[in-house]
DNA sequence: GCCAACGTTGGC
DNA sequence: GCCAACGTTGGC
């Protein structure tokens, strides 16, 4: 058991969106970096919790807790010849490209970046440091039990 | 394998 | 929209 950050982007997918979708689930397709790729293929399993961040937005922070619902699979959008997120060097024989799926467990405040940082308990966050872009990191276990417990029910 | 050029992320 | 920080690409 694992815990997670996962940081999409609300004009993409909000929490709402995700929340509207059937099983409150989604696949976490278009990641195109090799370090969130592994992360997702090789350490993700069903059941990690994860935090939903907002990201790139007006009001960047943590929107919901979820968890991860599916193991990984190739991305089918590297396939598509006109998504975006379409890669030529990617084959069905030999996928580059990964996803897991999310699932919806409970939408909560937004608990802002700026609130995050105010707390020393997270200064050592990945999300956190500077610098940092990377869409997926690994959380530690006593961060994330700090976020539900000291956080999420205020 | 080096590294300059370029592209992307994401807070502000 | 700016721009710092990173990641990727490709010539050499």
């Amino acid at each position: 058991m694992r815990y997670w950050l996962m940081k999409s982007e609300p004009s993409d997918c909000s929490i709402d969106d995700l929340a509207a979708l059937p099983d409150q689930s989604v696949a976490w397709y278009g990641v195109r970096n090799y370090q969130a790729r592994n992360f997702m293929r090789d350490q993700m399993n069903v059941g990690d919790g994860v935090l939903f961040y907002h990201s790139n937005c007006k009001e960047p922070g943590i929107a919901g807790i979820a968890r991860v619902s599916t193991t990984a699979y190739p991305d089918e959008t590297q396939f598509e010849f006109t998504s975006k997120y379409f890669d030529p060097k990617a084959t069905r024989e030999q996928p580059r490209w990964y996803n897991v799926e999310v699932q919806l467990k409970q939408k909560t405040r937004l608990i802002s970046l700026q609130e995050l940082r105010a707390h020393p308990e997270l200064e050592n966050m990945r999300t956190l440091q500077r610098g940092n872009r990377l869409s997926i990191t690994p959380l530690d276990p006593v961060e994330w039990q700090f976020i539900l417990d000291k956080l999420v029910k205020e």
